[in-house]
DNA sequence: GGCCGCAAACTGATATATCAGATCTACCAA
DNA sequence: TTGGTAGATCTGATATATCAGTTTGCGGCC
């Protein structure tokens, strides 16, 4: 059951990576490109597959073209590599470039959650308490991942949102492939009960992070965001050791 | 004098924009794609210039698929925009996007002089001493324009590589056209006396945050740079008083 | 039996042709 | 005179054809 649920939620990424607007090869070409997005980052196309545009064209009944704007869109975040006249294959996780995310994401955010603890709306700082208590509903309940990542996120936009920046959000996204496809990674690994500690140490997260914006002590707010987002990538190394065809063989 | 100085830095745009090499559409379209991104950022091509494809295509000696690419980039980063069916033309200078481009560099440069205070290689901070120490030397001299501009560049190039982040400062360089559009704006409206005073007050920020960097003071180091950096946009509205068809007629 | 070289086949890049939507203009009607 | 509409024209999107570089496999040679 957790199966099917997780299933749905993969289905649901397409959607969730297509307000990623800023990407467009044309409106027949967008859908194509978000579709393949999702497939890599999902993992369901692993690192190396090899990607053939005639192939791929008919599949999703448009002409190489469209489909070429698709796979140039990608290459640039990353996320494909094309080798000119020779091949296009789904690029190997780059431990670098989810380094580079991580930082874009603890700067950005952390600027934003410093702006808030200085101003910050009343209804902004009521709907993120809201998320966070929604989350605590379900969080010791280890079966609905679905619906407490989709509030995780909600979370950390509603921040950026109120900050008046979502437009960076976006372009960090944009840039955030290689990450989010560790965090896949990261999805399936723990079990219910170590799932549900993860939850709680989430919630205490955001907790301490609208503590310190309510408060207004920007520093406090900082800090706690800054311990927040780092537990994701601690345990990459693991998972590189895990899944070593998946990682670039770069340094590191 | 100051004018031929300052059109060979002109000229020489294309090459600093080249190395955002984050984009490509082949070999030949990035040409094409560096070419009218200078032309566009230099105010060469003021906002609301047509682009004619066929035309463009023609100058360049290439066909229309490589100037589509290019096109398409730009139109990605906000620099162009193109009506489908219709037309394609440079777009408006975007406060709001200004505003996002001056958030990004805020909060990620802020995070990079924390980290450097934190822990910095002795070589790094001789380097980037080494750049103050030299636009002090020309910086009474109100003639170099092109130079001093070139080692500000270089100053905060370093203080990313320092901290082994250049991609992300790649990343935000490519979202930071409208800004750079700004900034060309404020570039020939000071007088000689004006822009010494206005090189001293630049020369000062750098000393205060490299001090604050030495001192291990993360708080003061990134003090400073906001300081430093929330100088460029401060007359953005005088701006869009006196130039009213560059802008876009957003809120604000 | 293994290595080198050549050629064929495949792939992506580029050029061109075709399609469809949007704008503009001229003409008609109110 | 003005508003609207039909058609011509222009533009970008899409599809297809051609070009050029890369890989691969076969055959000959060492």
């Amino acid at each position: 059951m957790s199966e099917s649920e997780r299933d749905k939620r993969a289905a649901d990424i397409p959607g969730a990576g297509a307000d990623l607007d800023l990407f467009e090869g044309g409106p027949t070409g967008r859908g194509v490109y978000a579709a393949l997005r999702a497939r890599i980052v999902r993992l369901d196309l692993p690192p190396g597959t090899p990607l053939m545009r005639a192939e791929l064209a008919e599949t999703h009944g448009v002409s190489l073209t469209p489909l070429r704007d698709a796979l140039q869109q990608l290459a640039k975040e990353g996320l494909v590599r094309i080798y000119p006249q020779s091949r296009t294959l789904v690029a190997p996780i780059d431990t670098a470039a989810i380094r580079e995310a991580q930082f874009m994401r603890i700067a950005l955010e952390t600027e934003v959650v410093r702006r808030l603890a200085q101003a910050i709306a009343p209804g902004d700082l009521e709907r993120l308490r809201g998320i966070v208590a929604r989350q605590a509903e379900i969080g010791d309940r280890p079966g609905d991942i679905a619906a407490f990542h989709e509030l995780d996120e909600a979370f950390h936009q509603t921040l950026f949102a109120a900050a008046g920046h979502v437009q960076s959000q976006r372009v960090m996204r944009s840039h955030g492939g290689h990450l989010e496809r560790l965090r896949r990674l990261h999805l399936d690994d723990t079990d219910a009960a170590g799932r549900v500690v993860n939850n709680k140490a989430v919630i205490g997260g955001h907790t301490e992070i609208l503590d310190g914006i309510a408060a207004g002590a920007p520093g406090r707010a900082m800090d706690a965001l800054r311990r927040h987002l780092n537990r994701t990538v601690d345990r990459m190394t693991e998972k590189r050791a895990a899944f070593p065809d998946y990682f670039a063989s770069g340094t590191q």
